[in-house]
RNA sequence: GCAGGCGUCAUCUAGCCUGGUUAGGAUACAGGCCUUCCAAGCCUGAUGCGGGGGUUCGAAUCCCCCCGCCUGCACCA
């Protein structure tokens, strides 16, 4: 166990795409840098998110929201209270609890939100000792998952850095239902960073305390959803789903979405996971079995979600099917808070009907989700390490090479590698063996390399080796950009470019 | 946060128990030679004991503290 993981980090690492913040000074837990690699996959990973998502209707737009929010709006969407929690350390195990859970283990009643010092009275009144050794429990101290902040110089305007981008969202819809010409379905992405204090961080960029997240919020009228997201679109695609009651099976199932409806899943809600699930399968290309969504029972949803599947891709370095993103029916509850906290009213006109708006988030964790991608895609065998990336997601798309490093294939190649780096992310490389060059190449994940050898000094064709199959056609260098844009974004098969060269 | 395990070149690792080595190897990397398509070979080169204190004539090695990583528990939108 843990070797997966090993090779992984090992390749993040040597190659450029990923590792432990602030290692100069011994790392720094639960931060991560990505070098220019990494960089360049997330640049494209959000690209692809993007065009996806926004492409999904006609009044979704991207907009870009502070990190830092003040107390006020957080107390008024929940988190103040509900990202606290209330902690009590044995004095003599050590062993720390949460306070409201011990009171609630005797007396049976909520006792969330209370004080350290309501935890502390309680504790002496029920004379509750440590479950554990029995011990004497020491002092209540209050535990926010939110980083806090001293704004301004007077440090009294408290805030917090944001553990989500969904606020971002929230806070600005009135404005954007305004700007847009107060049309619903609304849809508002943000990309970005979010912070929580996790108390242990770990399994590398699963749970960090400084994440990006790319969400999009839905906010529609409640009344017609189901008519707006209709499921006839989306019936000829099985969902993969375990359900809360079969969690613990290793995988999942294909359920028809009218199944899904027939369970009690609004139907709007069915339709959107079916829309995940193909940009899973077919943007991301994640291998059906490896995908699926996993429902939340009431105990492991957030305060907010009334519905709540968690987007989970099984990855070998990580033990199993791991969450990289939810899609969560969050209500009314977001706009109902704000417009409380503000006392503003967030609620619209439709059609002579006065309506807060409802939310379905599709919610994603671009960190979580690009190491489940680079944990599926890579080989490692004997034989080969290679990294199948999806075509448009590779941080390099191709390697231009010299078969040798003389009779004047170099600068050949060389004038191929400058006319091809305007529009694509070319690499030239000509040390070593040509082997060794398209062994480096298979393992940062290019998924073709072209090669100037004497042929192309004679008739101007290439090689193009293709990364999967390893396989190689000539094609003219002259329309080489192109050749390889086609391939790329799916336009052209590698197969129909002509006749394998033979390999010799 | 608790408990256990661990930390040596870019990566994987030998050395640590039993203190004294020019800290060794492999891979990778750089330069050169060779090479007409898949990590070949030869030559040359650079890079390391997580940090800080202590013990000692002498510390990668023994002790303490810190940092980080892994696993389990707890926690987890």
């Amino acid at each position: 166990m843990g070797s997966r993981y090993d090779d992984l980090l090992s390749l993040f690492v040597r190659r450029g795409f990923l590792w432990p913040a602030v290692d100069l000074y011994g790392g720094f837990a639960g931060f991560y840098d990505y070098g220019h690699l990494g960089a360049a996959l997330k640049r494209k990973w959000e690209g692809v998110w993007l065009s996806y998502f926004l492409g999904l209707g006609d009044n979704y737009h991207l907009i870009d929201t502070t990190t830092i929010l003040p107390e006020a709006s957080l107390k008024a969407s929940g988190h103040v209270d509900h990202f606290t929690d209330i902690l009590v350390t044995c004095t003599k195990c050590k062993e720390s609890h949460r306070g409201d859970q011990l009171i609630e283990a005797v007396t049976h009643e909520e006792a969330e939100g209370l004080t350290p010092a309501e935890v502390d009275a309680k504790i002496k009144e029920l004379g509750i000792r440590c479950p554990k050794c029995k011990g004497e429990l020491g002092p209540a101290r209050p535990f926010n998952m939110m980083f806090p902040l001293a704004v301004g110089p007077s440090g009294r305007d408290r805030a917090f850095l944001r553990p989500e981008t969904a606020q971002g969202a929230y806070l600005n819809f009135k404005r954007e239902f305004e700007a847009l010409r107060r049309k619903l379905p609304l849809g508002l992405a943000i990309v970005g960073r979010a912070y929580r204090n996790e108390i242990s961080p770990r399994q590398g960029t699963y749970r960090m305390r400084e994440f990006l997240q790319a969400e999009l919020q839905i906010f529609f009228d409640p009344e017609t959803a189901d008519a707006e997201f209709p499921p006839g679109s989306i019936r000829a695609d099985p969902i993969r789903v375990a359900l809360a009651a079969e969690k613990h099976e290793p995988s999942a199932r294909d359920r028809a979405p009218a199944d899904l409806i027939a369970r009690g899943l609004p139907a709007f809600y069915v339709h959107h996971l079916a829309l995940v699930q193909r940009f899973y399968l077919d943007r991301l290309q994640v291998p059906r079995e490896r995908f699926r969504f996993a429902e939340l029972d009431e105990r492991e949803r957030a305060f907010y979600n009334k519905v709540h599947f968690d987007i989970q891709v099984d990855q070998g370095s990580l033990g199993g099917f791991k969450e990289v993103g939810g899609v969560h029916y969050r209500t009314d509850h977001d706009l109902a808070g704000h417009a409380a906290g503000s006392r503003k009213d967030l609620s619209v006109t439709i059609d002579g009907r006065k309506v807060v708006p409802h939310v379905l988030e599709l919610s994603f964790g671009v960190d979580r989700n690009l190491w489940a991608l680079l944990d599926l895609g890579y080989e490692l065998s004997p034989s080969r390490a290679v990294l199948h990336l999806p075509r448009p997601l590779a941080p390099v798309a191709v390697g231009v090479f010299p078969l040798l490093s003389k009779a004047g294939l170099p600068e050949r190649a060389e004038s191929i590698y400058r006319q091809l780096r305007g529009g694509l992310d070319a690499l030239y490389d000509e040390a070593g063996s040509i082997g060794k060059r398209y062994a480096r190449m298979d393992e940062v994940g290019a998924p073709f390399c072209a090669t100037v050898d004497h042929a192309t000094l004679e008739d101007g064709t290439v090689t193009l080796r293709e990364r999967d199959s390893t396989a190689q056609v000539r094609v003219a260098s002259s329309g080489l950009a192109a050749t390889l844009r086609d391939l790329i974004e799916g336009r052209t098969d590698f197969q129909a470019l002509g006749p394998a060269v033979e390999r010799n």
